[in-house]
DNA sequence: GATGAATGAGGGTTCATTCAT
DNA sequence: TATGAATGAACCCTCATTCAT
């Protein structure tokens, strides 16, 4: 079963993945530069040193080209996340919101341009790459701290409270990493992402 | 002085108004139903039951289309946000976030498919709209609260907390109208939200 | 029988006339600023304060006003010339030559730019209006000294003769009033182009 | 600096070199044969029984691609030029107008209504190519030969004597190729031109 | 008579994709 | 395998001309 955007052939030889890699690369760099619409694979070919059909050997159109490019993208933020997250399961609730926005952040700022045009345009094209490795690694992290936690916090529904967590930790994140904006340090940002969302879990009492 | 996205000339009969009005309308069904790239002349004049050079009459081109529907749009944004936030300013916060919050919804619940694609296609294009009438009014009535409420709440940078309410408004909104979430409920949502911007703003002490 | 750059109808009330007249001079304005390629009809009708409706009133299209104005221009050249060539037939030669230029300079000089345009592109379109009144004047003209001071020069052929003299006239009175060459001051051009036709005319000996 | 008539990419395969080599050749037959206006794209790609897509690889747009075509052609008239002028440095100044006559003929008779719409359009539009190499040497073989002679003649202003003899020989030039005069046989013609421009230099007195 | 809204064929240009070499 | 020349559907936009009001 061949989608329209699954890569046409692995390579197998060295020269053949220095290929495909130099195309991801050149495609991620025009993407991150010129955006989503001056995203042509003239552009993209050239900057590679690459010819047209060389393009067309390993990936079936321009659409799956991107997906292989966002698959990387994600496999790469995953690799931070699990780095960063890998312990700490046993520390305070508050500890681990702040490790987990800090993992969020740095994953991001891994290539935050890139990041954002692949996020508006791409995902948006094709909402199954919403779901990506690194959004359920995230995910299941969320869950896991509400859930071991979950005495300690006034936190009834996990469902609503997961999902409102993760709403704010990726814009938040998002909104810090890129989009710089002026008289807001990023430490006292990421602190205020931390409080937000600690806030929000912790909250003793409705004050309607 | 004529950027490049005035409008070329206003229509006076009220039949060429209801071409722009016919035009416009095609534009943003077209934008929310098929995406910004698939969006091209052919497709909205076609919908419009007009001619492309009618089209040309009034927009001296593509850019400056979408524009004109962007400020329509956030003018309509900015009635609902106006009806429902003129009253109320000596309640309690709790209320006028709640109030806030509530508009917000409304006005995002206009027409929401239509919004993001002008939210990510448009405004990333051209930074120059982020600051919509509609943005500035809500941005303005936060500052609002958070000045009032000053003594009240712990916060103490009134730049960073007016920042981050906005924040956790504008996605959070985002995904509850623009995502449905099966199984979560929009009230249930919507009282979310307010909790997570109330939780943050009134945060008593800092659980480190 | 109506050809297709015949006037549609002649205008015969004041107002009517004062519209052609004000569609062919803002035609003209338009043409000799920015030229054949940008004169459009919407130019010309806003320019003229009058609706396109109207112009197409008066004329069958596009064509039929750049003649009507091609040929409202050379009138006013023929009249100029009627003017300036009207005494003097029984001077010598080289006076008669130098009043002939002198007026056709004069005539040229009236719209050089108009003048300009509409040879290089409207007379190519339409060949026929290459020999116009006033060139039909000038082509007498020259006939009628060459003829009368026939025994004077040495001049065998006057087909011949008359058509260098013509070709003289025209090329260099262009290259005078339409190009103005910097160090050329204009009374030495005008001398030389008399010296060169009298020098062409009147050439003793054949040097060869 | 890649300005907008700039070739965009030189063909290296033979296969490509007979592309751009029909295309150009496509649109000096267009040009000759239907006038500047009415020379676009699709009728050049149909003769040249090649795809709008091949143009485009080669030429950035449309005026570049003219741009080209009349530097070629100047090209092949300097070749001509420097043929039939390379001798005869030393002979009589009647033997080199005449000369220089012949070959300026000969160099307009290469293409006669390619250069004369490009001449009147193109140049027209684009001053810069006014001064092609082959203008440029006429103009200095003009001016060498009025320097050299400058005693046997009664030039004084040799600005002003170069200048009228370009103009004489270019208009002349034009008339004679371009507009076959019936009854004036060319041989003719051409003597006729040489009698004006050594009628000009060589001109013994004023007879005022 | 006058207006100007509406039309749509036509033109320039781009770019994803194919395929002969 | 790699190349890059070639393709052509599709897009944006112009402007001469018509016609209902």
């Amino acid at each position: 079963m061949q989608t329209a955007t699954t890569p046409r052939k692995t390579p197998r030889q060295t020269r053949s993945q220095a290929t495909v890699e130099s195309i991801l690369e050149a495609t991620a760099r025009v993407l991150a530069q010129h955006g989503y619409a001056a995203t042509n694979t003239n552009r993209i070919t050239e900057l590679a040193c690459v010819s047209v059909g060389s393009l067309y050997q390993y990936f079936p159109n321009k659409l799956a080209l991107i997906a292989a490019l966002h698959e990387r993208h994600v496999a790469q933020m995953a690799v931070v996340l699990l780095r960063d997250l890998s312990t700490g399961s046993r520390e305070s609730i508050t500890k681990r919101i702040r490790r987990l926005i800090a993992a969020v952040l740095a994953a991001h700022r891994l290539e935050p341009d890139l990041h954002w045009v692949l996020e508006r345009n791409f995902v948006a094209l094709e909402p199954a790459y919403d779901v990506s490795p690194a959004d359920q690694l995230v995910h299941g992290i969320v869950r896991q701290i509400l859930d071991e936690h979950r005495a300690e916090l006034g936190v009834v529904d996990i469902n609503l409270a997961s999902y409102m967590v993760l709403r704010m930790l990726e814009s938040l994140d998002h909104a810090t990493v890129l989009e710089p904006t002026p008289h807001l340090a990023t430490d006292k940002l990421e602190q205020a992402i931390g409080d937000a969302i600690l806030g929000y879990l912790t909250r003793p009492a409705r004050l309607e």
